[in-house]
DNA sequence: ACCTGAACACCGTTCAAGT
DNA sequence: ACCTGAACACCGTTCAAGT
């Protein structure tokens, strides 16, 4: 493996630096050094530093949004689906903390377009759920508004409270209640 | 007012720069040149970059947070008390921003202290309104983290559904669920 | 096709010198 | 007491030149 570098190499690393610092620490030229090459290379493969972290996202889209709808979507039950994505979403600390880098961030001009659909395809999936439950289409669409805020407040709360147990390792009381604040029988 | 700047004129002009753009672009070159002064006059009044962003954040927590408690700590019913911060919160369209600006940085060594600290507040007076309404500690406390998770996720959604009429404007059937969800009453 | 190396701009930080 | 001006380091970006 000699110095040459693939594209995914680059996306790749970027998407684990924003995960663990931020996006606005990802330096390309320490990214550079890492890979073990010099900084004007990067600029073979990408425009800009922009095109790095817009690689990066659309693979986080792909990776923690899209296939996560996709392996759920088949489940019959909608009560089944919500707690099956409950368990999913909160209790994956791999992807928590990318989002927890991202959430913020829905006004940038260049990554926001792709937060925002994120978060609209996320909303729309729980709101589908709450519809199937039984909510008029206006309740439920406020629900799962409601539910994916709390997702992503959970994991920003994660690490503002980290002498927290419950949100440390999330216990099942805690999915438990959420379930049942969220999953309130429909007016 | 000539040239000379005091620190609370460094300090709200940045609160004002991390608003609207977030932390991470608050430059104090920019800053010096809005302000009409060279940047090296900044290092009489602040060590460096990272004082005067903690100062800034120091303000925040005063005026975001310890003044909105003081304010509704007089409130003794559980339920009135809980139902004005819910709309004075969540109808704070001055405040959210900064916290959406804020709110994912919990982990980062110089602002993450004063963001943890500000989240226990807020979780610790929405803890003690949920015991008071008749929930067992534990379960005030799981509540209490919620409530709190979904106030964050809810000003970052508004920024990452921007074509959302209810997140725009909160309107009253939208805190009316939350009521509804999250002062559900306890086992 | 992919990388190096040198150049330039922008910004954080320092500090001697000014008023 | 408060500010200027020059200096240096770090990083984003460009580009001619190398293999």
């Amino acid at each position: 493996m000699g110095p040459t570098k693939t594209r995914q190499d680059w996306t790749s690393a970027a998407l684990g630096v924003i995960a663990s610092v931020g996006v606005e620490r990802l330096s390309v030229e320490r990214l550079a050094t890492e890979l073990g090459v010099t900084k004007g290379s990067f600029y073979w493969h990408f425009s800009d530093r922009a095109a790095l972290i817009e690689s990066a996202l659309l693979w986080w889209e792909e990776q923690g949004t899209d296939r996560v709808i996709a392996e759920l979507e088949g489940i019959a039950d909608p009560a089944a689906r919500l707690r099956l994505l409950l368990l999913t979403a909160f209790g994956d600390l791999e992807h928590g903390p990318v989002d927890v880098a991202l959430a913020a961030r829905g006004g940038d001009a260049l990554i926001g377009p792709i937060i925002q659909r994120v978060m609209a395809k996320r909303v729309d999936f729980v709101t589908e759920i709450f519809a199937e439950l039984g909510s008029t289409p206006a309740q439920a669409r406020r629900r799962g508004r409601i539910a994916v805020a709390t997702y992503i407040g959970h994991f920003q709360l994660r690490v503002a409270l980290p002498n927290d147990r419950y949100l440390a390792k999330p216990a099942k009381p805690y999915i438990d209640e959420l379930m049942e604040i969220i999953a309130v029988p429909s007016t």
